[in-house]
RNA sequence: GGCACCGUGGCCGAGUGGCUAGGCAGAGGUCUGCAAAACCUUGUACAGCAGUUCGAAUCUGCUCGGUGCCUCCA
């Protein structure tokens, strides 16, 4: 017996635009392909805000039971800077400027985008497979679409045509577009001459003599086009068809709209069954992107060396500021919402620490049943991260107030509190009680123990000047002391 | 210009026809040597205008403001 058979999960798929009931093809197993970075710069935190509302995708997914293969790729090719012939390829332009192999480049930002998830304490894919090691695939797919009569090739480089494709199937179902309205509304881009409409898109470019990362084909030593690359690993990877496809809000079109054109020309069915598009990170109101330089790193955030926030922030914080948000919405980052969301987590985080500390009683004042079930009920809405956290926050209160001798709990409905905070705070959300190394921490108690002795004695002989001397520089050190009814406990900012 | 989406109390941010979201900040109280922490109490918010309805922040229309995509981008 699995979770999932008790719990019915919805997802908004943006092909329908509504909440549909998941259903996976095989039961009990899920396919998900979550397009990756294009690893020519460091992450920013707009990236990390997709792979993240997608790592707790995949860890609910997998809390209820379901044996979920994850696949994210790593966009190591490139990609043209734009449309139009002489475009340049972005990691190429990268290894140019920097007078490196374009490998070194991706090389480099690919070790930064591991470590950077890793802080954010982020479950690695399943399967994380690169562009460049599979051309071969890709050049199948190719010539699969070019048998069907859907691509044509000028100069070596070949067009998938969408027109064409259009007759027979429907190109712009997922972004809400009409080819009609595509072909009205296109800008003029110059170097467009091969094409035979501005809709049609590259599967395979001719590399130019100066073109440094180039691969043999029937058509000409080239690279391949912008949107082949996930269709290939996808389908290498999780079938003609499976059940999840995610990415950012901006690759809803033409990236994903072209994925399926693909897939369909090749297969003749529709990839995917689930799309899912996370929204966007701004900074200033404004999207993060790299090309706009409205951005900020990960590890300028860490460091507290910005020009944005007053301070450093834990990767677990910002972690816990992401997720405060549904992943559908737009989210801000500024630094008082960091700040509120520091103090949130820090008060989260003291109510988990003294889970094991209970006290339990014959009866409970607090539905623990109800109250599971409705942190279930909150995920279970589209992945509804802040309405957990709401719920999370409901337990908080009743973890004080049992603390305080205020309210009382049974032994069996503690274990099922203690059971399911773990689950969701650790597990599905992913957070982390960032407590230092456990010998230090061992220590630090000692000492602390200590001086909380020594103030109790100042205080019972009235020496107040003592006691708050002790108690004010701690503070000033960031150990807080707290003075319960059965004695001083501290923690550590 | 085309196509989408959004506008919620001091701030962040859920919800979306009648039922307390939550966090942070603020106010009052309990506790304390004084504090802090914790706990208790406290906020009649839904851009504007008009309409549908017994009832709208939630549906419809218009207006204003903002964002995204239409070119690589999470």
């Amino acid at each position: 017996m699995q979770l999932y058979q008790d719990q019915e999960l919805k997802i908004y798929n943006s092909l329908t635009g509504q909440k549909d009931i998941f259903k996976p093809i095989n039961e009990g197993h899920i396919g998900m392909y979550v397009c990756g970075p294009t690893v020519y710069s460091n992450v920013h935190l707009g990236n990390v805000r997709t792979f993240m509302s997608f790592d707790v995708i995949f860890r609910y997914l997998k809390h209820l039971g379901y044996k979920v293969r994850y696949v994210r790729n790593i966009t190591d090719a490139g990609h043209l800077e734009n449309d139009a012939d002489e475009g340049e390829d972005r990691i190429a332009k990268k290894a140019r400027l920097e007078q490196i192999e374009p490998m070194e480049v991706v090389q480099r930002y690919t070790v930064d985008f591991h470590t950077i998830l890793q802080k954010f304490n982020f479950l690695p894919p399943s399967i994380e497979p690169t562009a460049t090691g599979h051309i071969i695939e890709q050049i199948e797919i190719i010539k699969e679409i070019m048998d069907k009569g859907l691509a044509y090739e000028v100069n070596g480089s070949v067009y998938f045509d969408v027109l064409k494709f259009n007759e027979t199937n429907n190109y712009g179902k997922l972004s809400g577009r009409n080819i009609e309205d595509l072909i009205h509304n296109t800008r003029e881009l110059s170097g467009q001459t091969e094409k035979r409409n501005p809709q049609d898109f590259a599967l395979w470019k001719r590399a130019e003599p100066q073109h440094i990362m180039r691969w043999p084909s029937p058509w000409s030593d080239g690279f391949p086009g912008w949107h082949l690359e996930c269709t290939a690993m996808s389908t290498k990877y999780l079938g003609e068809q499976f059940d999840i496809h995610g990415g950012g809000m901006d690759l809803k079109f033409p990236h994903h709209e072209c994925e399926i054109a693909q897939a369909e020309a090749c297969n003749g069915h529709s990839p995917v069954n689930y799309w899912m598009h996370a929204n966007m990170l701004t900074l200033n109101g404004k999207k993060m992107a790299k090309s706009t330089g409205n951005n900020i790193l990960p590890n300028e955030i860490f460091s507290g060396n910005n020009d944005i926030l007053s301070k450093a922030f834990a990767p677990n914080v910002v972690r816990f500021f992401i997720l405060q948000a549904h992943y559908r919405s737009i989210l801000d980052f500024s630094n008082d919402a960091l700040l509120a969301s520091e103090k949130g987590f820090n008060k989260l985080m003291e109510a988990m620490n003294c889970l094991d500390q209970l006290e339990t009683s014959g009866s409970s004042d607090f539905d623990v049943n109800k109250w599971k079930q409705d942190c279930y009920n909150a995920m279970n809405d589209d992945f509804n991260s802040p309405i957990l956290i709401a719920q999370l926050f409901e337990a908080v209160k009743q973890i004080n107030q049992i603390k305080d001798g205020k309210a009382s709990i049974t032994t069996e409905d503690l274990n099922t509190l203690k059971e399911t905070m773990n689950a969701f705070v650790f597990e599905v959300l992913g957070l982390v009680d960032a407590v230092a190394d456990k010998d230090d921490t061992d220590k630090l108690s000692g000492v602390v123990e200590l001086l909380i002795r020594l103030r109790a004695e100042a205080r019972a002989n009235k020496d107040f000047a003592t006691s708050d001397k002790i108690r004010d520089e701690l503070l000033a050190m960031g150990i807080q002391l707290k003075d319960g009814k059965d004695g001083t406990s501290f923690s550590v900012s």
